[in-house]
DNA sequence: AGTGCGAGTGCACACGTGTGCAGCCTCATG
DNA sequence: CATGAGGCTGCACACGTGTGCACTCGCACT
């Protein structure tokens, strides 16, 4: 059996409310009688009991976080930098992967919700009116989807898709493309609608072509099965909605013997680890995907402790290209 | 202010020691009561608190991990394995990044413990004394480590590393190759003792030549370090201590124009996903990570629930070959 | 009819903590 | 010295649940 608040108090000379006190309001309780209490505490190795402290307060002290998918190299990063400011801010961190079912989510979310003060939603596939019940539950912030309805706790946290896709069009202009395609993943996700409307804008802004290639679904296998399309594409480079599919594209043309990047040059998109091992190395945009964790575990502590909702909407996470050997100036024909 | 046990029975006209039974222990509460009791907390919206049903038992039905390095593909999957398998058995899953930091992981243990009921350790840095000392916190298993004390609860989850290199050894040897490298990777892990001791032994058996290159780091830079020491060795095929030192070593390769697997025959170890995505795709050793996670779940929750403890040693967890590009048939001199 | 038994239910209490309220003491001020 | 203020502490209670114990009741058996 663990030792209690009552047995420090009894060794202390003090009262319970005061130990209770010297660990949840020091501040009011007397500097010699708070050191006495906390090195006997620490003698008799005292713990608060979390659960007696969650029953009075109702507060866990621990937040929830859903991804679609750990296997996926996109959401271990957020997690991790979660996970990290989640610590530095005192609170546990619930973790629950839902295998990429739509249907399962809201269930998931339901039973999670109990267990923790906060939710964080990465990339939620449940429907709008789904993500409204969810909110009703407790505090939550969406990363990488936006609420139609307000109905998220605090802003969501976005990624600046438009800016990468910026980036990405602007760097193959000037290595003298004027023929770009872009190799498209088929997701309900708000990326996939906001960078292949970002493509055309700037294909369109910079004066030069755009053509889509796709959809295929998001995966390896889909980058894979738009190799021929973009080898029968009249470009010279293409933007691929994700790092993923656009591993698959080189692997397939790799196998195929086209040689890279003379023939085709390729950006991806999102900066994962792998981006940096396939060959040639993968130009790509970043995004900072454990700030972007950091960054809703901090609006949320915002939002529990009652500090005043920012009203100006916040900035989406800004991008940055990496330039490696798949990019490459265009060859003279 | 949520609905609460009593609402319930006022509602019912029953006790709240029924309605308090009729959740934690139906099978002692009349059929006709159960029914009337369920259907009214689901009418008014009543969810048992998970605070003060831990405040009663003792238990909070939830199970914490604990990875090193959660952006290290590695891990993800087991994660993902073990918290599958822990909602099956009705568990919540504490998630700890410890970032590598040996020094950090007896104090997360600690603050984890409190929150849950028994804990999964992957791959921990600490030392076998703090190993001791966390076993005695709460019940615990050992992913990819083995307890030289029996510290833990319940038997290591291990991977049959020996089998992993024999199949190895095995099929560059049918190939042809019989002078073998090992580009090993300092860790302090078990599985570093185990792959090399397995290496030497195998390739002895085999009477062939098995030389070691290294020790390097086990990381992508690591392995392109490796690269040059690999060319100048006299031997035709390395295994590689894991993926993604073969990831870099492949890549330094590519870069060297080194036509592989023609030069050099590759294999590598974990089986993450990484390794299909290079080129040319690598030849590895599968260790089936959501299996490690799922059944440290499983370990845990039999002690929970006072299974009697299985006495024979586990087997370790099979490996298996997956034969791919990045090895070939030993060319002719 | 009397007895025993088991199923179902209610009562009372405990789990470990936070907090409003009241009381104490100290100290400064008038 | 009288008074008030403020810092510190203790008392008592509540948070929502699980569970041992006692009690009732219906039923089978002698």
């Amino acid at each position: 059996m663990a030792a209690s608040i009552r047995d420090v108090a009894e060794q202390a000379g003090v009262s319970a409310s005061t130990v209770s006190r010297a660990f949840s309001r020091p501040e009011k309780v007397d500097a010699a009688t708070l050191r006495r209490v906390l090195a006997l505490a620490e003698q008799i190795g005292y713990q608060p009991s979390g659960a007696a402290r969650s029953l009075k307060t109702g507060r866990t002290g621990a937040l929830g976080i859903m991804v679609p998918d750990l296997s996926n190299p996109f959401f271990p990063d957020i997690v991790q930098g979660a996970q990290h400011r989640a610590r530095a801010h005192g609170y546990a961190v619930l973790l629950v992967d839902s295998g990429e079912d739509p249907a399962l989510e809201l269930s998931l979310v339901r039973s999670l919700a109990r267990n923790v003060d906060a939710l964080v939603l990465c990339s939620p596939r449940m429907t709008d009116a789904e993500l409204e019940e969810s909110a009703l539950l407790r505090p939550l912030v969406l990363v990488n989807r936006d609420a139609t309805g307000a109905a998220a706790a605090t802003a969501p946290v976005t990624i600046d898709n438009a800016g990468g896709v910026r980036q990405a069009v602007r760097h193959l202009h000037a290595l003298g493309h004027t023929r770009i395609g872009y190799v498209s993943g088929t997701t309900a996700s708000r990326s996939y609608q906001q960078r292949l409307a970002a493509f055309v804008a700037e294909t369109s802004a910079a004066g030069i072509r755009g053509d889509l290639i796709g959809d295929y679904p998001p995966t390896v296998d889909g980058g894979a099965a738009a190799a021929d399309d973009a080898l029968l594409a009249d470009v010279t480079a293409v933007l691929v909605y994700n790092d993923i599919m656009a591993a698959g594209l080189i692997g397939r043309l790799s196998r195929l013997g086209v040689e890279l990047p003379a023939r085709l040059s390729i950006v991806g998109f999102d900066g994962i680890s792998l981006s940096a091992l396939v060959t040639p190395a993968l130009t790509t945009v970043r995004i900072p995907l454990a700030l972007a964790g950091a960054v809703a575990v901090d609006r949320l502590h915002a939002h529990l402790i009652g500090a005043p909702p920012d009203d100006r909407p916040p900035a989406p996470l800004p991008t940055s290209l990496i330039v490696r050997a798949s990019t490459a100036v265009l060859a003279r024909g």
